[in-house]
DNA sequence: GACAATACGGAACATCGTTCCGGAGCGCAA
DNA sequence: TTGCGCTCCGGAACGATGTTCCGTATTGTC
């Protein structure tokens, strides 16, 4: 790219101020966002921030890069977070206690898993940013636990995650956990020829 | 209440225009429904019905309202096929067939599912109707397959209900109906003391 | 210290749900 | 049939929201 002997990175040194801004955006987003839920109205986050909405579209020209900069953080630990249940747990356990680790992190963000599940152009990168970050630990979880041949029935990683995220209830009491159990469960059990097979086209 | 001796019931003939007004409106919604999804604009229903909004909102104060009295055929329609199905299939294949049935049901009308997922004052009543309507349907399907002894594990006919909406999806490529199949087969084999049980606080 | 580049704030616009009220349309009685 | 009173109607108006735009302020550099 450039030749110049600089230590820096490519981009050019961020100005005190934009980086002050941006501060302020992430910090009162983040608030606001648990507060009020991730589709909390543009000026309350300008307003908090201090900052106008010029400087909040500039940053983030999408409301899914201010949620993927928000929660960026927790989406990481959540990820990162596999390879020790996998280390301390039978593979199925593994599965099952990460789902559930999942499932906590979307139940605890308000509005995020309507966000995701919306269609609305304004989160249209969120779906895609949370496979890319979490498709490669559900294919891990679910292949060793297949390799252990405590897993008889197959199941595209992307259709877990999906599913996993939809199940995710506001008022939960229990729901959500036994549904992950009753998921995994005919998991173990196969499904006995009576599933259809994925057959085309998986899914983009 | 009235002493009045009339054949009718209580309450006092329609005039034609309201009639008319109604079944505009019915019909627009239809259409706009269909087209555009349970949450199109309000303006677009009115000028299709060449009515102001007002008369919308006097006939459905509520945007639930007007869902439940599009759909209310149909919904009914859905219900109703579950004797059918019966009696002419095992009691845990006759489940099947009709969780998937009302989840093609949902699935077709495009943003209804979001709707009985948003908490959106302007949907409350939706879960409620939907409830009222298939709850007995689920508790009669799920009963008979317990009877059977085909079903192992216990679950409450709400958490399926909702289960199956939460699963449905607009590019379903076969999805929802593997987690049906999944579901179902988990409900099969018993969940061997794995699941926690539903201990507190059912849910409303 | 001055200039050019960059970023800023918030007014302005479009869209939406919802309310409100002056006027039109209807049924009923004479 | 005609007139009256009541019901119902249409659409303007209001407030909230996402998004854009541009004159102004701030920053880095020479």
């Amino acid at each position: 790219m450039s030749d110049r002997p600089t230590e820096e990175p490519v981009a050019r040194r961020v100005r005190p101020d934009v980086q002050r801004n941006l501060d302020a955006l992430l910090t009162a987003a983040a608030e606001i966002f648990a507060s009020d839920g991730v589709d909390a109205p543009v000026r309350r986050i300008t307003a908090r921030a201090g900052v106008g909405a010029g400087t909040l579209y500039r940053h983030f020209p999408q409301r899914s890069d201010l949620i993927t900069a928000v929660f960026r953080h927790e989406v990481d630990a959540c990820a990162e977070a596999a390879p020790a249940l996998a280390e301390q747990h039978e593979p199925v356990e593994a599965l099952t206690l990460w789902l559930q680790r999942f499932a906590r992190f979307v139940a605890a963000k308000r509005g995020l898993k309507a966000a995701l599940h919306s269609g609305d152009p304004a989160y249209e990168s969120l779906p895609a940013y949370f496979q890319q970050r979490f498709l490669p630990v559900v294919t891990e979880l679910l292949e060793s636990a297949a390799a252990s041949g405590e897993l008889r029935a197959e199941i595209p990683p992307y259709d877990l995650l999906r599913a996993i995220s939809d199940l995710v209830s506001p008022d939960d009491q229990g729901y959500t956990q036994r549904m992950i159990a009753l998921l995994v469960n005919g998991l173990r059990h196969g499904t006995d020829g009576a599933l259809p097979p994925a057959t085309d086209g998986e899914r983009g």
